[in-house]
DNA sequence: TGATAAAGTCAACGCTTGTTGATATCAACG
DNA sequence: CGTTGATATCAACAAGCGTTGACTTTATCA
């Protein structure tokens, strides 16, 4: 039906609308919004507006799909080990500015939200964020000090998952309300404390 | 509905065993094992020693199993609340040995990891995560402060939902094995800050 | 005792899920 | 033309789910 194939050969650079891209925006969604298990293959090739066995056909499973599709970009990774460049005074207020950011982002919140809301139900999901936060927070807290930075890390991990589940999932007043200027603000602080000062 | 035998054979205050309690804390525990979806009738019901249909017999459904099984035992509510009373120079530190104890207690670590867990997939549960900040936080809160209130309990309520995933669901390392007195330590001056100190 | 209601089991229902194999469409290339 | 290989659809599968109604067992009490 809705089959657009406009420029199918071409030398499009960033290849901007094959169908295998149309299903993995379909799948970030719904993954996002629904969590692993109450996404379902048909309805992801529904909004995609192909049959769900073409999705089999791409991805090969659901877990396929999930794990192809929840890849973070590159990115965001990149910015947030950038951050240990910057002054060491206001390190928290900057990755509170990223986490924030990337929060606001439809494309990273698909992906970081999808992760969060699969973590409670598929053990891969569970890993990816675990990725997350040892790898990718864990980089930057390794760059800045040597007392405990995996501990760190987890404690920055901990309320960046816990402000991704109450402002985006749970949806707490008037946390989910709330502009992105507001919420730096109030995070800073908790993210400098646990970046650079003395933990206890 | 809930025709409560006071006294069937003898005098047994507490009731410590009707078949109606083993299902309840079957329930329990694998909804904070895993989550409202991934939890079956049937694995309940085989955990607690019977059929799936006396589970629907007895509660109605798998909805109301949930809700009924969730509820917050009054004790936690109590101590949260109460903390206001003490010296607020150190209400931070008590609000991280409540939390951190709640989640220690298998009890109450059920009902708090069950709600947090299922939020993600269903509704209701979301809405007991919900009330459980703005609520049972809020009023520890709204006893200590004027200033934004709201937000506040919502910025307490992040971290304890962000502990609870990163700690017993995804379980990150090294914060997963770390000894709660020693959460305590670390979460005692991010609550302190959101409590009581000028929010930015 | 027998009546009555609760406690408990059993098999089956309707439905949805992920996955599969057979089949169709269609552009590309000899 | 015919073959090929990718793209796509369709119908069906086996399995698991919540839920239901009929049934048996057990215990209480007039």
């Amino acid at each position: 039906m809705s089959s657009e194939r406009s420029a199918k050969r071409s030398g499009r650079r960033p290849g901007p609308t094959t169908t295998r891209e149309a299903i993995a925006a379909a799948a970030r969604r719904q993954f996002a919004e629904l969590g692993y298990d109450r996404a379902t293959l048909r309805g992801i090739a529904g909004e995609a507006g192909v049959d769900a066995a073409l999705v089999v056909r791409f991805y090969g499973s659901k877990d396929g799909l999930f794990q192809e599709v929840m890849a973070l970009p590159p990115a965001v990774a990149e910015a947030m080990a950038g951050l240990a460049d910057g002054p060491r005074a206001t390190v928290g207020r900057r990755l509170a500015e990223v986490i924030v950011g990337m929060l606001e982002n439809p494309q990273s919140r698909s992906i970081v939200l999808g992760r969060i809301r699969s973590a409670s139900s598929h053990p891969d999901a569970a890993a990816l964020v675990r990725e997350l936060v040892t790898r990718d927070v864990g980089r930057l807290v390794a760059a800045l000090t040597d007392d405990e930075p995996e501990t760190r890390a987890g404690l920055v991990g901990s309320q960046v998952v816990g402000l991704a589940l109450a402002r985006h999932v749970v949806r707490v007043e008037p946390l989910a309300s709330l502009p992105a200027a507001d919420v730096i603000d109030y995070l800073a602080p908790t993210f400098q404390h646990y970046l650079v000062e003395p933990l206890r």
